[in-house]
DNA sequence: ACAGCTCTTGTTATCGGTAACATCCCGTGC
DNA sequence: GCACGGGATGTTACCGATAACAAGAGCTGT
């Protein structure tokens, strides 16, 4: 078998009826009214259990699916959740996504998940628009970025609509795992092998993961003693990690660099292998993310783990709590972990 | 600011009813009845200026968006796709995805992407019949495997889906771009470096862009008389791309490996390079797809770009053609390109 | 002056559910 | 024997839009 198929046409299916079933067909053939099976459907208890067979029957013999339409549009309320990111291929975004999708399946919502291209204005508006015209239950920024935050402000939703807590950060404004001891302990581990002088290669400056990962690199620097010779942006690519140490001209005279994430990294690595320097024996490099590949890098990088899965998955939470009003049970912290491997050594000369 | 935001009031909108307005409010504030707004609203043009113009102001002043769902519920169809994909985290699949999403929002549609973990029988179930249930115009799946096709063909989704066509074939069943031209140069590419024997790392074998490339390369392996090695299948991961060269002790004795895809080049890669064996200077390795991170792996990786957005805008327009019942136009074939690195070089000894 | 049209706009029914209220039936208590 | 109460089910209206048909206004031709 090679490319498409049919419609399926449920082959085995008695009924093979043009138009799908609705409440009052099976009411009929039941012999109730289709209150009667709307009720049942919706798990009232106050059946006779003999009507409840014979509704139960005809729904069966229908193959009756309700129209989620129709009772959005009584009800109004729907199943759907919108989830805005950034038009990007990484791991992280999609990875957040994929959670957030998973956990909004979960709990019966279909989750929308629009990219927007955030150097073109107008696909920002016109997607944005698009998104507030499907009635959603909620909405989800999965980027915090200056560029979203401006765009979500700009849009009236209707619907609870907010940006998603970084990995970075939570939600008090506590710094979190990642901050307070992932970039730490990436630090602590270059400062332990003996580096003093390290760069940072940080993403944009409009995202909020970046910036607190900067800020937390450079407290964790300045605790250490250490010092930071230069902090270049990317912007996230690989592409961009080359470049920054291209602009640098080298590491300035740092034994070490940090990347803000496994691409930069990646690139960084690549930029000092062309200048004909060694990694890890003239410099030690470092990721953030523990992208799958980070493994068989080369050589093989040392990150910080991060649990995006989990970030998706607590912001579909909260955002279900504020769409039913319920009470949030309390985030757990996303755990992140340093991963050593081979990128990183003693400084030389240490 | 950090994380979260309110949901936005519409601050500046001087209005600011409860409940979204109708086009009855619009109808009674601007003295006419329903069905004059509903006209204007879908373009027809016998409407008297004066008349048009009271109802233009009437919408602008209550802020009016059409209720999509109480729309879609009289006219019968929706305007959302479904598109089913795994759960994977790949650039292709994700920039398929997006790619897809993109034409589907050009083209007035909402693309609910739900990526199926194809592990769990259970999930894919469950995941299908929320699918099912919320009524979408079309359903779609981006990933052309053997478990996707039988899910498919297990689910009675009442409107059209079909799976999207692989770059590396085409609707027709004809080879692709792909398996026609990227392969083959990339075959011949090493073949013109004098390398005689190849190991073949191939995806999944329930890919059918796995068997696609599996067949393309054999085919191309034999017309140029080359010898095929070894053919292992991975599963599209670094890590697999690494267990490939472990399960076959190394090389087997071929001078080159040509990976499905990228990230099992460079899992091969690092494979090679622990076994003390030099890339390309023993081994020429190829990956396929030429992911971002591809130029800057050590040694920048020779491999062949995949157009995979295009590929994700195409499947939407021949969903969008099925629905509508207009004839796609053909889809323009879709570009690869032979991207040579320094991952290839000549074969020792050639 | 009046039938016959066209142009605009209004009415009514409907999509498939759900909410609120109405009704019917039957056993109880006095 | 009859009012009463509660369980089971039916009726009616409505969500917000659109389709199909109806109707009033104004113009034309004879």
């Amino acid at each position: 078998m090679t490319a498409s198929g049919q419609t399926p046409q449920s082959p085995d299916a008695a009924v093979s009826e043009a138009r799908p079933a609705t409440i009052y067909d099976v009411a009929r053939m039941a012999g109730v009214s289709g209150q009667t099976v709307s009720r049942l459907l919706k798990g009232y208890q106050g059946i006779r259990p003999e009507t409840r067979e014979r509704v139960t029957e005809a729904l069966e013999a229908l193959d009756y699916r309700p129209n989620l339409t129709a009772r959005s549009l009584t009800t109004g309320r729907s199943h759907r959740l919108g989830a805005l990111t950034h038009e990007i291929d990484q791991v992280g975004p999609s990875r957040i996504a994929q959670g957030a999708s998973a956990a909004a399946r979960e709990a019966g919502y279909l989750l929308d998940i629009v990219t927007l291209d955030m150097t073109d204005r107008t696909s920002i508006d016109s997607a944005l628009a698009l998104v507030a015209k499907h009635d959603l239950a909620g909405v989800l920024a999965l980027a915090s970025t200056d560029e979203m935050t401006e765009a979500l402000e700009a849009t009236d939703f209707r619907v609870p609509a907010f940006i998603a807590a970084e990995a970075d950060e939570d939600r008090s404004g506590a710094p979190s795992e990642l901050s307070s001891t992932g970039l730490p302990a990436l630090v602590d581990h270059l400062a332990d092998l003996g580096h003093r002088s390290l760069v940072h290669i940080a993403g944009p400056s409009t995202w909020a993961a970046a910036r607190n990962r900067a800020r937390a690199y450079e407290s964790a620097v300045a605790r250490r003693g250490l010092q930071s010779v230069a902090l270049v942006h990317g912007d996230w690519s690989a592409a961009s990690g080359y470049a920054a140490i291209g602009q640098l001209g080298g590491t300035g005279g740092a034994t070490a660099v940090v990347a803000a994430n496994d691409q930069m990294a990646l690139g960084a690595v690549r930029a000092l292998t062309v200048r004909g320097l060694s990694v890890p024996g003239d410099v030690s490099v470092t990721g953030v993310d523990d992208i799958p590949e980070a493994a068989f890098f080369t050589p093989p990088l040392t990150t910080v783990r991060v649990d995006f899965a989990a970030q998706g998955r607590a912001a579909v939470a909260e955002l279900l709590g504020r769409i039913t009003g319920t009470q949030v049970p309390a985030t757990p912290s996303l755990q992140s972990a340093l991963v050593v491997r081979e990128s990183t050594t003693r400084a030389p000369g240490a």
